[in-house]
DNA sequence: AAAATTTTATACCACCCGGTATACAACTGA
DNA sequence: TCAGTTGTATACCGGGTGGTATAAAATTTT
């Protein structure tokens, strides 16, 4: 490799973006700050990433391969809906180490013309995925026999995806979780009458 | 009265705020862009309201005022629950000649670090009023049958607060009011199995 | 008519933003 | 050794932000 070799750690600068956007929110994070708190340079960045946009992509990349990774895992857990639901609900709720609720509801309610293409599509890719962990879930537990047979799948995935979008927005607010739970419990009675959180 | 006579219109420069800040969004309104839609001096303006923080608190006063006073109307009427419900959600999700959704709704999804004080103050006071009109009409309807007495008003009246703000979020984004309207039915089953909208 | 009072408008302040031009440092290959 | 190549850091750009100093304009009181 000819040339004076790079110093930037891309896999560094990208977690403490993640951290940054994840803790102040997205308005409350600029380039600038990026920069200063991974203590890398303004061209440094624009060349690793092309700018906000790309940044702001990777981080969501990175947030999906991780921590989405992570929770969509206890989804796929060959265990009854009410257990997996409260393994789900309780790590959303107490990202350990993290702000808890989710970097990726914030992105979605931000209106749209506030975030670069490439990020507007990112965010779409990853709300699609959310939407089809639940509904493999979903499928799941209605042939299991766990959820009525007449529950329309396509709006009781939607449903979910409103109610822990819902749920983690409060949660990140600073919300009661108990309280948070008791909603969740009465939004989702269609499907389960009876849940435990 | 002493002094020049002020020619600024309060009035006028408040309606012109709020439409502002309903259709673009709280981040995409600045001070400035207001003085130059209401044609007023920036000032002018801090004479007027004190700032940016004075403003917004006036504007979602009047909001409070028109808006929301017309829509907790609805929820007053001695009416059946169905009955009601169907006019306050159609009401919510198509204002007319605004923008659809609810100010007060994207308001309170803002990190309270970005808003005043006395904003800050606003919000809350505002989002208690909306829980008081819920939950005295839960009552209503629950006296009258409507409503399973197993149900808690306190979790009921909080989650339809939910449930209408994720609506009127995703019709404020341009959502599907049809599959809205299918997921509201399926979270507020507890209260009302058959709720036609 | 002149002083006092109040509102208005221009023009500015420091600050931060996203983004970049430029010059230099550090490496490889000839 | 020295050209070629690649990455880094400083220092800047135009523009927008919330907020204000200042002086002129318009009125009432004396």
């Amino acid at each position: 490799m000819v040339g004076r070799p790079k110093t930037l750690n891309r896999e560094h600068a990208l977690a403490i973006a993640l951290e940054g956007y994840w803790r102040e929110g997205v308005y409350g994070m600029s380039v600038n700050e990026v920069c200063r708190r991974a203590k890398i340079s303004k061209p440094g960045l624009y060349r690793e990433f092309g700018g906000e946009d790309g940044l702001l992509t990777a981080v969501l990349q990175l947030y999906r391969e991780t921590v989405m990774e992570t929770l969509a895992e206890h989804l796929r857990q060959d265990s009854s809906f009410k257990k997996v639901f409260h393994w789900y609900v309780n790590a959303l709720l107490h990202q350990n180490g993290h702000p808890p609720g989710c970097l990726l509801c914030e992105m979605r309610l931000i209106q749209s013309e506030d975030l670069g293409q490439t990020t507007r599509e990112k965010v779409q890719e990853c709300a699609d995925d959310i939407y089809g962990f639940y509904r493999d879930w979903l499928e799941g537990a209605q042939k299991k026999g766990e959820i009525s047979a007449e529950v329309d799948l396509d709006t009781a995935a939607r449903l979910l995806d409103s109610q822990m979008m819902t749920a983690s927005l409060k949660a990140y607010r600073g919300g009661n979780v108990e309280k948070i739970k008791e909603e969740l419990q009465m939004a989702l009675w269609r499907l389960t009458p009876d849940l435990e959180l």
